[in-house]
DNA sequence: AGCTGATATCAGTCAAGATTGATGTGATGG
DNA sequence: CCATCACATCAATCTTGACTGATATCAGCT
């Protein structure tokens, strides 16, 4: 049997909130473009002609950032028309941000504890 | 007179304070073995032979990206003798925490404001 | 001084991923 | 119904960066 009939519409992110998603998201934004359509993104939705134009990337260039960053989660499609608008999914930059706060708060309270050789 | 007598110890990472930086440490962070040492690192300063041995990696593997994290600013390296002990920098992942919170904050804000084509 | 262990650097190799042109698909307008 | 526009996908190329073996450096030990 399948339980696999998730996800249909869209794209589905599978819904990653673990702690193992904070080094996904790393991964995306470590590309040029794709924190560039981030930040976009960070100013309301948009289709894919804005963001196109806006980077002065070749379509099919932000196509597949925009996909890598739906797969993730990040972004999300809603078609509409002609056009695909793309909206900021918040609360996955906020998951990733919580994470590396814990990360630098477990750091500073370790910070005497040096390991012996 | 010169001022200019600081990082010449180990290593200067310029204090890059700004968004800049979370990228910078979102780009780092992309990296499975530096993800590793930074988390190794957050339970407390080590040396590089305790990095090469956790991680399994090569030693000159280690070095490099060591040398990519001190130069971000996001570890310092102390010498003591014939080791070398990294400690992490909680105040940079700190700081790049902060700017994707307050991108979030930004994208929640602006979630109705989509873009006319 | 000579030796050994701990690190850093270098040059070369190789693989992952970014970019692009071509092409397919669905929606809109005449 | 045909032409066009917005967008996604594909196949190929190309660039970036990670890994590695060799080597240099420096500290401690005998």
């Amino acid at each position: 049997m399948s339980t696999d009939v998730l996800e249909t519409d869209t794209d589905g992110p599978a819904d990653m909130a673990g702690p193992a998603n904070a080094w996904t998201v790393a991964g995306l934004l470590a590309d040029p473009l794709r924190r560039r359509l981030v930040e976009l993104l960070s100013d309301g939705p948009a289709c894919t002609c804005h963001l196109v134009t806006d980077t002065g990337a070749k379509q099919p260039t932000v196509s597949h950032h925009l996909r890598a960053l739906r797969e993730a989660g990040l972004v999300t499609a809603e078609p509409r028309g002609r056009f695909t608008y793309y909206r900021l999914v918040p609360e996955q930059l906020r998951a990733a941000a919580e994470h590396l706060l814990s990360l630098a708060e477990r750091a500073r309270a370790n910070d005497d504890r040096s390991r012996e050789c």
